[in-house]
DNA sequence: GAGCTTGATGAAACCAGTTACATATGTCAA
DNA sequence: TTGACATATGTAACTGGTTTCATCAAGCTC
């Protein structure tokens, strides 16, 4: 193409090496492995062909040997979510114990776009995945199963899934929240969540809930998973001719938005309405009033997930599903109906 | 799927396939790389035997021939601010039109954790870096010249800087900031700010705010950047004797939390005290009141960077430093003292 | 029918490391 | 003095792809 490339840009081998320190290329390698075995005159030589030749081994070279590349990734709806943000926080804390590093990339909740992400990160040598949810696409599929990727399943427990899962039963967690305003005698409830779309943990919430027992009115209201969201669904429950007595947020980003939107309404939590979300974000026990929430063990779940996935690679033995409990949280936005 | 025999793991390479469809492993590398060079009878027959043996090409393999790992890393403080998770969305998704993937490591922002960062994602075969702030530690900087890997700063604007940055001006930023308060009549403001210690752009925020002409009274508050930072803020501020009149935050999510932590005490904003910010979180304009902030670019800056870096590596030229605009955005969270 | 081009394929070199095995030297006990 | 053994290093065969170059047959021109 273009010849007028400044630089050849010749980085150094380590036969470069080699012919600079007069020894082999084996001597190279093991100074650069297994210094020890190394005699010390020999080791100094090298060292500094080394540091003149400015020469910095191939990772590509040495993981054609190893068979390994020392990488995952993890597939993700968003990073523009606290919940998700501290999941990877505790996924990549863990997995770096097990000398692995992390590519998150973001499937902006499409399995169509996670599908693509999974390949891309496959062609670049993933040694295994972290993904969100049972449900994905056929094509993502065939492609770890072709490849038999080591996968594991987050924010979803089901031990009859074909993959394994590292996670919480959604349904419950929704029940946990809404047993509680039934418990407040609440009988005039709206839920609110995020888009059902290529969202299978909403939706199993969503299930949770229908089936609970419970002989009141149940409304739902769909959103976008943001604070506007959660402000928008606010405005729309504020002017209805009959308001419900409690509000049920499937995700605290969404909750706060909703009471942000209440409170610019003028609308007091909790004497004119109750309010319980799911997720439990440290911002929930400030915000004004505390959030009653769900809370769900994120960051013992990365954990989980990493200390798993590193042991798949390892022993190419798949784990088992893991259940992770969650909890109900209660603060000042629940009062008695 | 689960079988309890440890599975022999023979991943089939090009070799076997070539064998099973009875060509030369050239032929079978031409159908993966150009297929329309291949004979049709012939493609078919080597791409049954791709799937019959389960083939999928080794990355590594593929990475010391091309000598691209088509990934890159980038080194952020935090997952748990959302301007960051806005930053690396767009960063991510502008990578991905280069062909590139994006390793996210989080520095905790600690000097010594980045360049251990660094230095592992070097050791898998980063093909460039994205890094917060000018301010790095000595091992960093010897780390990436050795291997004079295209490495750009962001958040932080500034054309002197041995390494391109694509950024702000965060000093500019933070004086936005102060001159609304100061146009408005404030004359007693508390600035809230985060850690400084590893973190220069909020030191480059509060030095721009120093030396801003201002004849009154300036206290600084340091903070945790969370909510509940800001509502710890909060607290001290509203129970000093005397109350300042407008509260600067040099983050949107401390400023969030210092508005829950004064609606808590029940002193109203802007009325009781005026508020402005600094990142303009797409949050700010759905609160109570609405937060002035000031915008910082964060998603054009990711675009930017994604393009700068892609083109470094590709052409071996080190792209110039570029300048982004803050700019302030007036809601309801100030008012004339 | 010779000469030339085109299309399809294969042999082998090559990338940059690791590593099994061989070799050379030195130490020590028998 | 010699055999046993440890230590230090080198040679060359790997790893799993890509790529250059050569080969060969078929199609076309003159």
């Amino acid at each position: 193409m273009t010849q007028k490339t400044p630089e050849p840009k010749k980085r150094s081998n380590l036969r470069d090496v080699a012919k600079a320190a007069g020894v082999s290329v084996a001597t190279v390698s093991r100074v650069l492995n297994e210094p020890t075995v190394v005699k010390k005159e020999t080791l100094e030589k090298v060292q500094t062909a080394i540091a003149e030749l400015k020469f910095v081994p191939s990772a590509a070279a040495r993981a054609i040997n190893s068979g390994r590349t020392r990488f995952v990734g993890a597939l993700v709806p968003t990073l523009d979510n606290a919940i998700f943000a501290r999941f990877l926080a505790a996924l990549e804390r863990k997995l770096s114990d097990h000398q692995l590093s992390l590519i998150v990339a973001t499937t902006e909740a499409s399995l169509e776009i996670e599908a693509e992400k999974a390949k891309s990160l496959l062609d670049i040598g993933a040694e295994g995945l972290i993904i969100t949810g049972i449900t994905h696409s056929p094509a993502f599929h065939e492609l770890i199963e072709r490849a038999s990727l080591p996968t594991i399943v987050t924010s979803f427990f089901n031990p009859e899934n074909p993959l394994p899962t590292i996670g919480y039963d959604n349904a419950a967690a929704a029940q946990l929240a809404l047993q509680h305003l039934v418990e407040l005698g609440h009988r005039d409830i709206a839920v609110v969540h995020g888009p059902v779309n290529d969202n299978d943990r909403t939706r199993a919430r969503l299930t949770g809930l229908k089936v609970f027992p419970f002989d009141g009115k149940l409304s739902t209201f769909e959103t976008e998973i943001s604070h506007q969201g959660g402000a928008d669904a606010a405005k729309h429950l504020g002017n209805l001719s009959s308001r419900p007595t409690a509000i049920l947020c499937l995700s605290d980003v969404v909750a706060l938005g909703v009471l942000l939107g209440l409170q610019a309404q003028n609308i007091i939590v909790p004497d004119q309405i109750s309010m319980v979300g799911v997720d439990d974000l440290p911002t929930s026990s400030v915000t004004v009033p505390p959030l009653t929430s769900v809370h769900l063990p994120v960051s013992q779940m990365g954990e989980r997930a990493a200390d798993a996935l590193a042991n798949w690679i390892t022993t190419h033995q798949a784990p088992k599903s893991e259940e992770l409990f969650t909890q109900l949280v209660v603060r000042n936005s629940t009062k008695r109906c």
